[in-house]
RNA sequence: GGGCGGUUAGCUCAGCUGGCCAGAGCGCCUGCCUUACAAGCAGGAGGUCACAGGUUCGAGCCCUGUACCGCCCA
């Protein structure tokens, strides 16, 4: 112990490698799977991607699971925390060919087989990155059982799943349109698509109708008109209705176009007649099948025009063919007008490219049948939303929901486990089919179809595992709003389809975090600060607890005095137990002690450690983290700190005294270990009766038969009578050093002796007429002549104050002077302003 | 177009079902190296709670509308 003489400052870097040791080696973190769901605790970490790095939002995310673990494993439950990362499909692989292009070679020259196998040796080299940081946080995941959505079991269990699904008809390949990303040479799923507003020319271009005459549509595509199939307008329509029925022709192509009339094309845009192109637009695809027109491709999956397009374009980029066809049409005196239009397209969230709707043979799966029940969990509250608010948001979603594109056009990532033979045969199972001449799909799943079994796959299913019996269902999902469809729902469909029970029972949003001047964080944007750098500068308890106390129901910005805050606050506990510590006599041991031996001051922090331990545990039950965060900090500051210690300071030889202090700072660090676990532990294994990690003793519960009301009382007017002689002392000029002669009239039982010791008074007796008067509530105080008061500022003091007073008194007279407030108002809030009005009067007379 | 969130001290934010004499941290001013902590202690200044109406004995909080900022869905 001696050591903690020296240590003036709590250093994070010089105990935060040590305790990570301590807590890894003890296997605390990894719970025997027994025991069932309902008295364990478990949580699925929203796996990070493995080619990620820690970020603000994950080392938010990764506070608060730790926090409600390390509150649940406190309060002596087996607890699980599931730890892993996910493939990350498109990211890990663009990762692998950029590091081959470096190379001179790319993942074709390689073969399928070959990359794969160096993008495994790629994951083994750096996929730990993101679990390392996670350490550093404290966060008390289980690493023994870390899981990977590639792992062998977890490749089975998506495999099976895609099988079961297949088989209920849930999944089936189509042709329909998807959202093509020319970057990636990929579909990709809606919520993957970004729409962003782009400003573009709208031309209006002349189609000659066949028996005279000619129909303008608008455009912004143009080079798309080569697979036009149709014009449309709307039938209600006064100058297109005779139309209909009709036959345009396609300038440049000249094919036969019939002009049909649908109630989806609206009158007021352009010129009211639309070019259909059921191969490029999604709206129009639509169209295109109810009227059964035919589909034309012009545009490949390269992002280039396709043979069809016709030898003048063929070959060219989808920009270079806009311009070739634009030029053609102004030949031929078809371009009618030009405008600039602002609207939205869509934009590959993965690759950032243009996407390309396009008609493709894809995977889908028919999401209705499985929201159906996801919906129905959240309504009847299986699965809670906190805040309440996304519950909404989720449901809006559900109801509207469209089936899901599943396949990827990727070479790393779960292969779909199809086979065909020829035209016509189509094997789906886990193991290859019997036979020659099989071939398999090439196309691998979306990373969130994998993500999506994360809460049951990562814990041994489709095994009947202890795991899976211990800890599924999870208690909490914490995650970002960003990830509530693209995850959340889908690992609530997916649990309840085949685990036939939700995967979590409470989902927790929390905040996204800005940059300091409200943009988003982002490394490209420059605006990003890395957590790492935030725990070497302020240490992980500071930056836990910063996080933490920044949180909140709705965006938040980076605010580094929360972090500094957190970093005052660990430095306080660590110097306040310093101080006890230092002072404690052997062989005593912590004790609220026996209602004869406390003293007020004792009774009082006793009763205030009562109700911090229940706000605390509240706050974090209720997941408002900054509540406990901040509560903290307050209790010991003010409470622990500020007063108390500094009362008790004179008695300090008293082991009684000792003993309660021993016991308050056993039971405020324990009480504050979930937010702050670093230095909590640290000055653990300092106490005198501690044995063990303080991260496995039980936290503590709130003790009612402790709870003073009339101790807590007494202590805030002992502090209002105080904080009065402070600042009266600073209004007159007197330093806070130098002890006055007072007398003291009124009634100060039991709090006298901490009034006279923290106002530095000396209590006299006589009869001196007093420099000045302090009126205090139950009470006053008269300062006797000293040279060091200044008579003409306390005269100044005093005017101000009767001043307030009788604002404060006109303003109480007022409202019980209101016939309504005293009839209708409850009386408890009546007498309170009677009092307070009482207060006011005779602190007025004092003066 | 539909929906959600926000607007409170110079800055970043709390403020639960209406009772508030509106709080915190930072910053600012003043005084203190007072038997742990100067990364500390003590005291202080600073607010027509976006705006306009309404409900109520009483509104930062509830209702209606407006403005601006941000996000989601189509």
């Amino acid at each position: 112990m001696s050591d903690l003489e020296s240590r003036t400052r709590f250093e994070p870097a010089e105990v935060e490698s040590r305790i990570t040791e301590r807590w890894l080696s003890s296997g605390l973190f990894h719970p025997d799977p027994e025991g069932s769901p309902d008295e364990n605790y478990s949580i699925a970490i929203p796996p990070p991607n493995v080619t990620g790095a820690l970020h603000m939002g994950h080392a938010l995310n990764g506070t608060i699971q730790d926090c409600l673990i390390r509150l649940a494993r406190m309060d002596g439950r087996r607890t699980k925390w599931i730890l892993g990362t996910d493939h990350a499909g498109i990211a890990t692989q663009k990762q692998v060919e950029q590091l081959l292009a470096s190379e001179g070679t790319s993942r074709e020259q390689l073969g399928r087989e070959a990359f794969n196998a160096r993008v495994w040796e790629w994951r083994e080299e750096y996929g730990q990155t993101i679990v390392g940081q996670l350490k550093r946080l404290g966060a008390s995941c289980d690493y023994e059982d870390e899981r990977f959505t590639l792992d062998d079991g977890y490749a089975d269990a998506v495999l099976r799943v895609f099988v079961a699904l297949y088989e209920k008809d849930l999944i089936y390949r189509d042709n329909r349109m998807v959202n093509w990303d020319p970057g990636l040479g990929s579909a990709i799923s809606d919520l993957e698509v970004e729409d962003r507003e782009v400003t573009d020319t709208l031309y209006s271009i002349a189609y000659p109708l066949e028996d005279g005459g000619e129909i303008v549509v608008a455009t912004v595509r143009p080079e798309t008109m080569l697979a036009d199939t149709a014009i449309a307008v709307n039938p209600g329509d006064e100058r297109y209705r005779d139309l209909i029925g009709r036959t345009a022709i396609l300038p440049l192509v000249g094919r036969r176009l019939p002009v049909i009339g649908d109630e989806y094309v609206k009158t007021d845009f352009g010129t009211g007649a639309l070019k259909i192109t059921p191969g490029h637009d999604p709206n129009d695809f639509e169209i295109g099948r109810s009227h059964g027109l035919s589909e034309i491709t012009v545009i490949g999956e390269d992002g280039r025009m396709t043979e069809d397009a016709g030898p003048r374009f063929a070959g060219l980029t989808v920009d270079e063919a806009r311009e070739r066809v634009v030029e053609a049409l102004d030949a031929e005196g078809a371009i009618r007008a030009r405008e600039a239009y602002t609207h939205v397209v869509p934009f590959s969230h993965r690759s950032g490219a243009r996407v390309e709707p396009l008609i493709s043979l894809q995977w889908f799966m028919r999401m209705e049948p499985l929201a159906a029940p996801a919906i129905e969990a959240v309504r009847d509250g299986r699965v809670r939303f906190v805040p309440e608010r996304w519950e909404r948001v989720y449901l809006q979603w559900m109801r509207e929901i469209r089936p899901w594109c599943v396949s990827r056009q990727l070479w790393w990532g779960h292969q779909i486990p199809v086979w065909y033979r020829g035209e016509t045969e189509t094997y789906c199972g886990i193991e290859p089919p019997e036979g020659d001449g099989w071939v398999r799909d090439p196309d691998v799943l979306d990373t969130w179809f994998s993500s999506a079994l994360w809460p049951f796959a990562t814990l041994g299913w489709p095994e009947e595992t202890p795991e899976l019996r211990a800890f599924y269902p999870t208690h909490a999902l914490s995650t970002a709003r960003d990830i509530i469809f693209l995850w959340v729902a889908r690992m609530i469909m997916m649990g309840l389809e085949f685990r036939g029970e939700v995967p979590f029972r409470d989902v927790y949003i929390h905040s996204v975090i800005q940059a300091p001047d409200g943009r988003r964080m982002s490394k490209s944007l420059g605006t990003g600060i890395d957590p790492l750098d935030v725990i070497d500068a302020h240490g992980a308890d500071a930056t836990r607890f910063g996080l933490l106390a920044m949180s909140s129901t709705q965006d938040v910005r980076y605010s580094a005095e929360k972090v500094e805050q957190g970093q005052r606050l660990a430095n306080k506990l660590f110097n306040a137990s310093r101080f006890a510590l230092l002072r404690l006599a052997d062989g005593v041991e912590a004790s609220p002690g026996t209602g004869a031996t406390r003293s007020v001051e004792d009774r009082w922090i006793l009763s205030r450690l009562q109700r911090a331990k229940r706000a605390t545990r509240d706050a974090i039950e209720a997941y408002e983290f900054h509540r406990a965060a901040l509560g903290l900090y307050d209790f010991v500051f003010e409470e622990l700190c500020d007063r108390y210690i500094e009362l008790v300071k004179p008695r300090l030889d008293d082991e009684d005294v000792q003993a309660t202090l021993l016991h308050v700072l056993r039971e405020t660090l324990a009480m504050a270990h979930p937010v702050i676990p670093f230095v909590t532990e640290e000055i653990w294994s300092y106490l005198p009766d501690s044995e063990g990690l303080l991260a496995a003793a039980p936290y503590p519960p709130a003790d009612d038969a402790l709870l003073d009301e009339a101790a807590e009382a007494a202590i805030e007017r002992q502090f209002e009578a105080v904080g009065k002689v402070r600042a009266w002392r600073q209004a007159v000029g007197v330093a806070p050093g130098p002890k006055l002669r007072a007398y003291v009239s009124g009634d100060f039982e039991g709090i006298l002796d901490g009034i006279a010791l923290l106002a530095r008074l000396e209590l006299a007796t006589g009869d001196e007429e007093p420099a000045a008067v302090v009126p205090v509530s139950g009470g006053s105080i008269a300062i006797l002549h000293s040279d060091a008061v200044d008579l003409d500022a306390h005269a100044r003091r005093a005017d101000e104050q009767r001043a307030t007073l009788e604002g404060e008194i006109r303003r109480a007279e007022g409202k019980l002077a209101n016939e309504g407030f005293v009839a209708k108002a409850p009386a408890p809030v009546v007498q309170s302003e009677r009092d307070k009005l009482a207060r006011l009067r005779r602190e007025l007379e004092e003066l």
